[in-house]
DNA sequence: AACTATTTATAAGA
DNA sequence: TTCTTATAAATAGTT
């Protein structure tokens, strides 16, 4: 607006852009001062230049929060208070849940009974007569896993045992095979001592779709066999 | 600032005030506007003229609410914010102990017990067993205070019932008295049809101190007394 | 809402 | 950043 007419489009050199941010921040502020005294008016100006640095003009006889909040009444949505109240409720709820989910758990442990009515004492222990039975079953369950287990494992160990036998005893009778016993250490490949993937992992993986049917799994038995 | 110059100060006259910030609203959000390219700047601007109408400027590449969350930052007071961030957090942790509060409590009826090991089992198992054990207990010792009560209660009435046919033998022997039986209902003064609290009430009112000691009290049996 | 005389803002240079 | 100044832009008062 002097000394030529300018286009209103970026300022490529930044000097020059920081320079012009400068000097129209104080014009708009000016105006907007102007505005505010000669109008009766309020006005919050906030501003970042493109080196992010923040400034702001606010007329004296109000402050940026009263208009931002002004701002969101007059929107009518008010996106904040209705976020700020819906996460209280929310919280309460929350709250309100875990102290009943206590107050159930401590029951279950035998504690803080005495606000329990007889009749609920009778519900609650017979409940707790069921859910121990269901417990104990799957203990069981779990332990028969295990056993069934090691029975598979065994008896996979004794054919090994007698495949070998069997190799070792036709290299015997047929030598012309040009086998010797080179030392194989059985408790390797019986997958006793270092982890035994090979045959004994593969014979048993079958088993493996078993895993998440929910009904006769056993993560712990599994776990011997990798 | 045209046709003579004038005085920074509020304008008196209503319609000129009205024109003036129309005019002058104009020319700060084209100057806004000119900033925002000039200086690849944000700008945002709240205005309430005085008679209340609200109007808002922002730079296109952003919002008023952007623009407001990073005025707050920048100050470093950012109350809503902080709070804000703590009550996600609150609200987090309490997600989380419900989640485990419901596991445990799944656990304890029986539920999801796939994920436990054998010996966790056992624990729960034994965990549960003692409970219920103090659940049983608890409910023997409820069933108990229960007939303390009712025996009692028994001997009250008798007393009374004693306390009245003496009454009423001595005016029978000694008439002079002038008493007669003018339709008593016994079954009011025992208070079994409506709300006995006289003499009743107040013989067994010592036994309430027990009511929050935790060992013997029993809600449901002062219950019958009041 | 348009006009326009005048004031004000500001681009470029120092 | 500030000052200067020629010039563009904004606008007060008027129509």
């Amino acid at each position: 607006m002097a000394r030529g007419k300018i286009q209103i489009k970026r300022i490529e050199n930044s000097t020059n852009r920081q320079v012009t941010y400068s000097k129209r921040r104080n014009g708009l502020f000016k105006k907007a001062n102007e505005l505010t005294v000669l109008c009766d008016a309020k006005v919050s100006i906030i501003m970042v230049s493109s080196t992010g640095k923040l400034h702001e003009f606010i007329s004296p006889s109000t402050s940026t929060k009263q208009m931002y909040d002004q701002y969101q009444k007059a929107l009518g949505i008010d996106l904040w208070c209705s976020h700020y109240e819906r996460m209280q409720e929310h919280l309460k709820k929350l709250k309100d849940v875990n102290k009943n989910l206590r107050t159930e758990i401590r029951q279950r442990m035998g504690d803080c009974l005495n606000d329990l009515s007889y009749e609920e004492l009778c519900g609650l222990e017979q409940d707790m007569e069921s859910s121990v039975k269901i417990i104990r079953d799957r203990k069981y369950k779990v332990l028969n896993n295990q056993i069934e287990t090691q029975k598979k494992k065994k008896r996979n160990v004794e054919e090994i045992h007698r495949n070998l036998l069997h190799q070792v005893n036709s290299k015997e009778e047929d030598p012309q095979y040009g086998l010797v016993d080179n030392g194989v250490d059985y408790n390797s490949i019986l997958g006793f001592s270092n982890g035994g993937h090979g045959i004994l992992a593969l014979r048993l993986q079958p088993n493996h779709h078993n895993l998440h049917d929910g009904a006769g799994s056993d993560l712990t038995t599994y776990a011997l066999l990798e």
